[in-house]
RNA sequence: CGCGGGGUGGAGCAGUCUGGUAGCUCGUCAGGCUCAUAACCUGAAGGCCGUGGGUUCAAAUCCCACCCCCGCAACCA
């Protein structure tokens, strides 16, 4: 029996196109899906958008489009951009299926009926050009002692608005007592500690409605009400699972092993729907990992500065696995990083076009010119000298690869994981260099030629293999310049087989 | 004293929990090789580990104070 591992993306907002944030959020969902698939689990992955709320309703008004229509074309741009990025989700849901919504208001009726939801007076300091409540925190005061918009500069209005409230703080303790007692929930230990602190500070109870835009879920028996944007969306999690209509399906994935998402929602995720699984009696998600921002030239990434970078641009410039390699190489899942292009193009080339590209171009070379295209085999015994049985041993180089691949993926250390395949990497080229098949050619020494030959398209085959998960599209192509029929397994014998050497996976790129 | 993170060779980072020759990638310089995408391999130079103080036989690592940078502060991936 396999072993079903649930994972997530968080739900896009659809007021934009795709960029490198929601790409770097997805491709990780991606490389941990592919991986657990690898390893025979039975995966699901989840990914969607969040169509809902007063941006998107705005947004669709000034383009003079019905809302409906207009979240359809942007979600057409998401579906796009992740088959561009080899994206192999299971479920897209959006916020606007109905099946969704019908969770939405089933889930209200029961937290309202059970006494979780109440109607209230919500309070606070309202900027009306911007249609944004602000804490007091946030806000500026001028000379006359008004409450300026933080945003705009412009004065703000004390206003009371009829609204429903959820119970947040009635489960503070309880919050507090899971995150502090489960050291994996809230991942990496810098968020867990930003959220422990925020929760001792005291959770208020969460406005749950908005009255001042139709667009959303409407509340039940309430007309004027629609649920906020918040509590819709992270019900996206149990609803595109059967939580009303399989409940098969639902005792089998939920909880969910993962929700990855960047840090400015991890409080939304590791707060309020930890809060809102309780009220319904739900086991709570194994993990919620928040990974860092990208930066770009140094600078934050923003619309206005228009230095947004389009990782479908990238892709077809570069090519798709380039970028997924960037993405996760460049920076450790948990931090902030910085995208530039001297960095990508550095990467590019030192790593994927020398290291990578350059190993399997020089092996197949020589297995062409001194074996017409067929691999050899393995004269006596493949343990010819310790260099080689170190290179593609399970005890040796080979299977420290595997075993850390494995390890610091499932520490969501993708960085580090590519680090330990590319220690593979350069200790076969290092081999190649101390073995020099061509002296061992021009020497007449067969035996040892066709052993070196032998572990170096072996190692390749192994290198293939590890790399799957996060350049799907290289190892495809690897796998078929080696002659294999790959595409995911690791075949014990690869010897007699006709190799079919063809392009450069990474042609360099010339500055 | 609102909360959290960070300051380590030219650049980017690891090491800090569990004190004891400061490590990696890129860059620079020198050499080697010719199978390969002028790719690959070897070696070298380069660091008072933000500042000051303390503990210790011994501090990048533990303690105290200070300086600087960044993020969050309840609808930004």
């Amino acid at each position: 029996m396999s072993k079903k591992y649930y994972l997530t993306t968080p739900l896009y907002y659809v007021n934009d196109i795709p960029h490198i944030g929601h790409a770097y959020t997805t491709v990780a969902a991606d490389v941990l899906a592919r991986y657990k698939r690898q390893l025979g689990c039975e995966v699901f992955f989840l990914t969607g958008t969040d169509e809902h709320g007063d941006k998107i309703w705005n947004a669709a008004k000034q383009k003079g489009q019905e809302t409906q229509l207009f979240v359809d074309e942007v979600v057409k741009g998401f579906k796009k951009a992740w088959e561009a990025l080899n994206i192999s989700y299971d479920a897209f849901i959006r916020t606007t299926d109905k099946k969704h919504e019908a969770v939405v208001q089933n889930v209200f009726h029961t937290l309202l009926s059970q006494g979780d939801i109440y109607k209230g007076e919500y309070e606070g300091w309202y900027c009306t050009p911007c249609e944004t409540y602000w804490a007091e925190l946030e806000l500026k005061d001028d000379i006359d002692g008004r409450k300026l918009c933080p945003d705009c500069g412009r004065a703000t209005d004390r206003l009371k608005e009829e609204t429903y409230f959820f119970k947040l703080s009635k489960y503070q303790d309880q919050l507090l007592n899971h995150i502090e007692s489960n050291d994996s929930f809230i991942q990496p230990a810098s968020r867990r500690n930003e959220i422990t602190q925020f929760i001792k500070q005291g959770l208020r109870d969460l406005s749950v409605t908005r009255t001042a835009f139709p667009w959303g879920v409407g509340v039940p028996d309430d007309p004027k009400h629609v649920v906020y944007v918040w509590f819709d969306a992270l019900l996206n999690y149990i609803s595109a699972i059967g939580y009303l209509d399989n409940k098969e399906e639902f005792n089998k994935l939920w909880p969910a092993d993962v929700h990855l998402m960047g840090k400015e929602i991890v409080r939304f995720h590791a707060v309020i729907w930890p809060a809102l699984l309780m009220a319904l009696n739900l086991p709570l998600p194994k993990v919620v990992f928040g990974h860092g921002w990208w930066t770009v030239e140094g600078k934050k990434m923003s619309k206005s500065k228009g230095n947004v970078v389009d990782p479908l641009a990238l892709s077809s410039e570069f090519g798709v696995d380039a970028v997924r390699y960037f993405l996760l190489r460049e920076v450790p899942f948990g931090t902030d990083g910085d995208f530039s292009m001297n960095a990508f193009i550095a990467r590019f080339n030192a790593d994927l076009a020398n290291d990578i590209g350059n190993l399997l171009s020089r092996t197949l070379t020589m297995v062409e010119k001194y074996y017409d295209k067929v691999i050899p085999s393995i004269p006596n015994e493949r343990n010819f000298d310790d260099l080689s049985n170190e290179l593609t041993s399970e005890s040796g180089l080979s299977g420290a690869a595997k075993h850390f691949r494995n390890k610091l993926i499932d520490q969501f250390a993708f960085s580090n994981a590519l680090e330990a395949i590319w220690r593979l990497i350069s200790k076969a080229n290092n081999y190649i260099e101390k073995e020099a098949p061509w002296k061992l050619a021009k020497a007449g020494e067969k035996d040892k030629l066709a052993a070196v030959m032998y572990n170096l398209c072996e190692a390749l085959q192994t290198i293939a293999y590890l790399i799957a998960p996060f350049m799907p599209a290289t190892a495809d192509k690897m796998w078929k310049q080696l002659g294999l029929s790959g595409p995911s397994s690791l075949e014990a014998k690869i010897d007699g087989i006709t190799i079919a050497k063809g392009e450069p996976l990474f042609p360099r790129i010339q500055k």
